[in-house]
RNA sequence: GCGGGAGUGGUGAAAUGGCAGACACGCAGGUCUUAGGAACCUGUGUCUUCGGACGUGCGGGUUCAAGUCCCGCCUCCCGCACCA
């Protein structure tokens, strides 16, 4: 051989050069297009949550989409039809404000970041289906938005209302509650706080209980974390709502309770301060003024200061009294703001003894304590401490000697029967409030008109478009920029003809992905959002990939919108995600990069110096997909090693392509087809670290099996080195393609096929068992695998070191295990 | 406060109740080399009187056998946060 051939053969593995040469060829072959007519693979689909374009990829979207990409591929290989699409989800405030900055339309920057977050993802090899690509900026994709939002408009699912919303005073705009992140705005940190505004919302309560049943499908498919924090945000409680009469008002006041049973308890009754019904109880009595002067004071309070929850208590005694229903006693009636006007009825009784917060009030204000019922704690009047556990009741009249449960039950049937209450359940699950007073979002297909009121678009003329920024002040100032669009705001009403104006609000961009899974499969359909074919074909979505930043928000809505197709028929199932997986994040020195902290990691420098391969590879082996990772512990350096080692044993292997396996090496087959085995589990098992592991034991032992075992000519050689390159080929598709075509074969190997195991391989020659007296090893033995409990057992009892263990003394008892243990109870 | 999750070598981490530390990183030594930031090999939990002993946050328990199951603590992380 010649000193150059030489030279090629054993020079390093050039990442760069394989990277540019591969990329075209892939771009030709489509290895992952999906959904080809004459397609007869079972169907899978493979979801990543779709990135915001906001400039390139960072070391974030690499993790999550290598993450994707293995699971993605694996199914590919065991003979799936995988969809795999990408898109953008492109609308938002990052746009609109950089466009502030730079004095042009949102779309020019948006557009272009896709176009960058494009190129870096084709160079990342993501195995997308390049074909099935939207952004929800595209009037296409939200001409859609509209037409679901007309939709739900008809269902009664989509209202406007008065109410105190979530003010952000940095974005100028309102928040849902789920934006709202320990009373700041979870896009800009400001404090949070309350604006009277009348705004569209979208009936989520409606759902409230189906989004929490229906969480039983996804038990042990889903991290449990999200479905917990779920089932917390939704807060179902079950309790009663009870009628206090009040003097001096004609209609009763009903209150919300999840203890009934202490309504004997009651000595006191409490108003939310900010509901209109203080303020109705107030109006025109002596304390009006006072009264007053508290409102003002908890107004001007942000979410922050009401987040302290040791805070005192604070209130006004607003000179009335309701009455207790059952014992007719006058409870007096104070406004005070730790009671919450949007939850439940806004009203509460209090009792003090067995509730904390009414403890605290009552103690601040100097009101009676009453136990009513007997836990076996200290007195609450003494400690301070209410007493909420479970217990007997005791100066509760006929509820007396009751326990807790049973004393629910009782008043419950009996304020039934007296029409003074029922039973009743509440949820922390508020509305979603989805107009924002933005430029870059979905325009609300609504008119309003003087005659005829709130007019809904007629479909036909949707996409109801955007106009251009140009002209418009995008400056957030309290009012949608939409409003300066005159030419665009004045219409005639679709109803009277009429003059007649825009809504200028638009939507919260969390609408776009609440429904964009079900468009990838009908991307280019025209007549409507997404077909019942496609549907039927491909959803639900067979495995969803994402960061738990989304456990709440977006998969919330997108199983709240599910819900709304399904009952419109336009589904037949109502959970849009069978599986979720979700990623951790990628640290730099135990915290999260950021340019200010000064331990950002430029993706692209990553890629640079390691290659696409190698990052790939270490974030995959880095530790289990959901833990984070700490880029200052890893080690793309050692990828690249590995990854070469890999590589020069497809330079090794001198068998021709098509050789029969069945004639190499036994050892070197098993620890291959181990591996198949083995790595296919781990893979299936989300256990991705464990699956790269078995694949390096396995280029080890063909290593050796080259070096010093069979030798690289033997047929063993090439199974294992072509077992390789599949396996690798999830994690470290340039390499493996590299490999495939070293060993003769065409690409792509991504569409190699996972090679069949044999499961006579699977079963050792041999196997080490060991033996243990009192669980503490004393001996190990080469056993077969095929050994029997009898004669493992036998074997350990005639063993030399076990007979001198024992001594001539009789063992108590014998557990054999075979063929892997047996323990002796000396 | 309520809810959830996690604590294993110097580091990232493995381990259907059955040999704790797979696979790597790092480190140390070696082989080959003009050279090594290449390749390959060996070693690497702690203590040790070299027989072994101990070892998965702490304390109990169940079991022939516990990192794994149960009970009680401690610490850290995450979510919710006056939801009556």
């Amino acid at each position: 051989m010649s000193t150059e051939a030489n030279d090629r053969e054993h020079a390093a593995y050039d990442f760069a050069h394989v990277q540019e040469k591969w990329l075209p060829v892939w771009d030709r072959i489509e290895p992952f297009k999906s959904g080809r007519p004459d397609d007869k693979r079972p169907k899978k689909y493979v979801l990543d949550m779709f990135p915001y374009p906001s400039g390139d990829l960072h070391m974030g979207h690499a993790e999550a989409y290598a993450l994707g990409d293995v699971i993605s591929r694996y199914w590919v290989q065991k003979g799936f039809n995988v969809l795999h699409p990408i898109g953008w989800d492109a609308f938002g405030l990052p746009a609109e404000n950089a466009a502030i900055k730079r004095n042009e339309d949102p779309r020019i920057w948006t557009y272009e970041n896709i176009a960058t977050q494009k190129a870096s993802m084709r160079r990342f090899a993501c195995s997308f289906d390049w074909d099935r690509v939207f952004n929800t900026c595209d009037p296409e994709y939200y001409r859609w938005n509209q037409w679901l939002f007309l939709q739900l408009y008809k269902r009664g699912l989509a209202y406007r209302k008065d109410s105190a919303v979530n003010w952000c005073p940095g974005c100028q705009t309102v928040l849902a509650n789920e934006q709202v992140v320990a009373g700041l705005c979870e896009r800009c940190d400001s404090a949070v706080t309350k604006k009277k505004l009348n705004q569209w919302y979208f009936k989520i309560t409606d759902y409230a209980d189906r989004l929490l049943d229906d969480m039983a499908q996804l038990e042990g498919k889903w991290p449990e974390k999200v479905l917990m924090m779920q089932r917390n945000w939704i807060g179902r409680s079950m309790g009663a709502n009870v009628k206090f009469a009040i003097d001096g008002l004609p209609e009763p006041v009903t209150i919300y309770t999840t203890r009934p049973d202490t309504l004997y308890g009651a000595t006191f009754f409490v108003v939310a301060a900010d509901s209109e019904l203080a303020a109705k109880l107030a109006a025109g009595t002596e304390v009006e003024k006072e009264f007053n002067e508290y409102l003002e004071k908890i107004k001007a309070a942000s979410d922050i200061d009401r987040l302290a929850t040791d805070r005192p208590k604070t209130g006004v005694f607003l000179g009335r009294y309701a009455i207790n229903p059952v014992n007719g006693e006058k409870l007096p009636i104070w406004a005070s703001d730790y009671v919450l006007a949007d939850y439940g009825t806004g009203a509460i009784m209090a009792v003090p003894a067995h509730d904390q917060r009414d403890l605290d009030f009552a103690r601040a204000m100097k009101l009676p304590v009453r136990v009513v019922v007997e836990t076996g704690e200290e007195d609450p009047n003494e400690t301070g401490i209410a007493t909420g556990g479970d217990g007997v009741l005791v100066n509760s009249e006929a509820l007396n000697g009751l326990k807790k449960e049973e004393a629910i039950t009782k008043i419950i049937a009996q304020l039934e029967k007296d029409g003074l209450g029922k039973a009743s359940r509440n949820y922390r699950l508020r509305d979603w409030l989805v107009s924002r007073q933005r430029y870059w979002g979905t325009p609300i297909p609504i008119v309003h008109c003087e005659k005829c009121g709130e007019v809904p678009v007629e479909e036909k003329d949707l996409p109801l478009q955007l106009p251009l920024a140009e002209g418009l002040d995008l400056k957030p100032k309290g009012t949608s920029p939409l409003g300066a669009a005159t030419d665009w705001v004045n219409v005639a009403c679709p109803k009277c003809s009429g003059p007649a104006k825009r809504d200028t609000d638009t939507m919260d961009t969390f609408v776009d992905s609440s429904w964009y899974f079900l468009r990838y499969p009908s991307s280019t359909n025209h007549d409507e959002p997404f077909s019942r074919k496609d549907i039927d074909t491909w959803l639900p979505v067979d495995q969803y990939v994402g960061g738990v930043t989304h456990a709440i928000l977006h998969l919330l809505y997108s199983r709240f919108f599910t819900k709304v197709l399904n009952d419109m028929g336009m589904l037949d199932f109502n959970e849009p995600f069978t599986r979720l997986l979700n990623q951790g994040m990628v640290l730099m020195d135990g915290s999260a990069m950021s340019k200010s902290r000064g331990n950002l990691v430029r993706l692209s420098d990553e890629l640079a110096h390691h290659g696409v391969d190698a990052i790939r590879l270490s974030m995959v082996f880095s530790g289990p997909p959901e833990d984070d990772v700490d880029w200052a512990d890893v080690s793309p350096s050692g990828s690249v090693k590995f990854l070469s080692r890999a590589w020069r044993l497809s330079g090794d292997v001198t068998s021709a392509p098509g050789v029969d396996f069945k004639k190499g090496d036994v050892s070197l087959r098993k620890a291959t087809h181990k591996a198949l085995h083995d790595a296919a589990f781990a893979v299936e098992s989300f256990r991705f670290n464990v699956a790269v592991a078995r694949v390096m034991e396995l280029v080890n032992a063909t290593r050796k099996a080259i070096d010093s075992g069979c030798g690289a000519a033997d047929p063993a050689v090439r199974e294992a080195t072509e077992a390789i390159a599949i396996m690798l080929s999830l994690v470290a598709p340039f390499t493996a393609e590299e490999m495939w075509e070293r060993l003769g074969h065409a690409p792509a190997v991504a569409l190699a096929g996972w090679p069949e195991v044999d499961p006579a391989l699977l079963v050792a020659d041999a196997v080490e068992a060991v033996i243990q007296i009192n669980g503490k090893i004393k001996e190990r033995i080469e056993v077969s695998p095929t050994i029997t409990d009898a004669e493992i057992e036998a074997l350990a009892l005639a063993h030399p070191t076990i007979v001198a263990e024992l001594a001539g003394s009789t063992p108590k008892k014998v557990i054999a295990r075979a063929p892997k243990l047996v323990n002796i109870v000396a």
